[in-house]
DNA sequence: TAAATTAAATTACATTTGTAATCGTTACTA
DNA sequence: TAGTAACGATTACAAATGTAATTTAATTTA
């Protein structure tokens, strides 16, 4: 329902901004250069199409724009997250992290979570 | 290293030939059909695309190619997991269960492979 | 106040992707 | 053996994407 088509270079900008918003143009290429080199004329593409999708809103301020995003980081993974688990795993989640598993991606951290994931929703599902 | 970029579409030609190859374009066709409604022609102008990017190959059988995949779908699915929850979830794959448990997405069956996964890796790791 | 600066909006252009149609050959058929 | 059917190869074309340059309008400054 609420999916957006966000590409990947539209990412980045999203990235950007959930790093604090609303913000600016000039911070959202601020912030991206910090990761890698960015022309601001393509940042400032990108900013506008993402406009046009709906995925960010702006409100005037002075003679600028500052951006906001219009859905969290959070929830964005989330869409994210199940729309891979259900084309790749079939919707199994377990399915993913044993693929991780056999090839021995799992650390030690990722399994006490893990357990702590299990345990947290073993007392929800008494 | 080994990461083909595969569209959308492509991997739908993908899956079909995992369903077992070499197969012909019409067995591709055939399997594709099962899903969906596949116009020939593009399903053939998507075996060939596939087959230049070096995602497939084909051998000569009689007036025929045969079509098989250059890669696994085991394998594939991995290195699509790893990218996924490296840039999403900046690698921990931890971090993508707990956003499915948070969203009551984590069913009973997932739990208890989650756990049979632990105890795997528990077993390899003391 | 005229010139220079600077945002944002519009336009540009190559590549990738989705979706086919057409062309050139080969192979079967009347 | 001439005609047709059926492959794969090539070409086509619109939408999406990556990457900017140009234009327009507002603002700051000389």
């Amino acid at each position: 329902m609420n999916q957006y088509n966000i590409s990947k270079t539209e990412l980045s900008i999203m990235e950007a901004i959930w790093q604090g918003y609303p913000c600016s143009a000039e911070q959202v290429i601020e912030r991206l250069n910090q990761v890698s080199e960015w022309h601001d004329k393509t940042a400032k593409t990108l900013l506008y199409r993402l406009l046009k999708k709906g995925a960010i809103r702006h409100q005037k301020k002075g003679r600028q724009y500052w951006y906001s995003a219009c859905i969290e980081r959070d929830e964005f993974k989330k869409q994210q997250s199940n729309s891979f688990v259900g084309e790749v795993f079939n919707g199994k989640v377990s399915h993913l992290v044993a693929a991780f598993a056999q090839e021995n991606s799992l650390s030690e951290s990722d399994v006490s979570e893990l357990k702590a994931i299990i345990d947290q929703w073993e007392q929800n599902n008494d």
